[in-house]
DNA sequence: GTAAAAAGTAAAATATATGTTACAATTTGA
DNA sequence: TCAAATTGTAACATATATTTTACTTTTTAC
């Protein structure tokens, strides 16, 4: 059995970087955004693999590159 | 009617950045990220939003930073 | 010029990101 | 304390990313 691209587990340090940007909650960020509170929460409990459009958006309010928030470890 | 999530499109920059880097084509990239030719070849056209996990592995493959390779512009 | 390789595209099926609703657990501030 | 705000979570529904198969068009190399 090969490696999938599922085994490739995405990270992201948003909650960390939304409660460094200050006075934002996760509904908060989750409207700015355009998602859903639970959204936000999965990715922020990095449940799972968001698209990129919700990244970018999540990097542009943050005010964080992509590359800082999202990664994966190889 | 206000403003949808879907009304900020995901520019990108793949296929320049793949011919650049020499010697690739859609197929060879497709397979090293983990995804059919013909997702490869529907990123490359814009004409969806890959989720940020294949936007990763491209980044990784073309050794470009995502937010080099991805982005909206508003 | 021509054959092979690469790229574009499309329809139908499947996997999964995201939404909706609802409730429980935890944290915060008075 | 205790109530309110915030966060975590779950089942089910929906939208869409990705696959599969297959074919056409364009580019490349001889």
């Amino acid at each position: 059995m090969s490696l999938e691209l599922k085994d490739f587990t995405v990270k992201n340090k948003v909650k960390v970087a939304r409660i460094e940007k200050g006075g934002l909650n996760q509904g908060d960020l989750a409207k700015l955004v355009g998602v859903t509170r639970q959204t936000m929460n999965l990715i922020e409990a990095q449940k799972y693999n968001p698209t990129i459009r919700v990244c970018l958006l999540i990097s542009k309010y943050l005010e964080r590159p992509l590359d800082e928030l999202f990664w994966i470890d190889d």
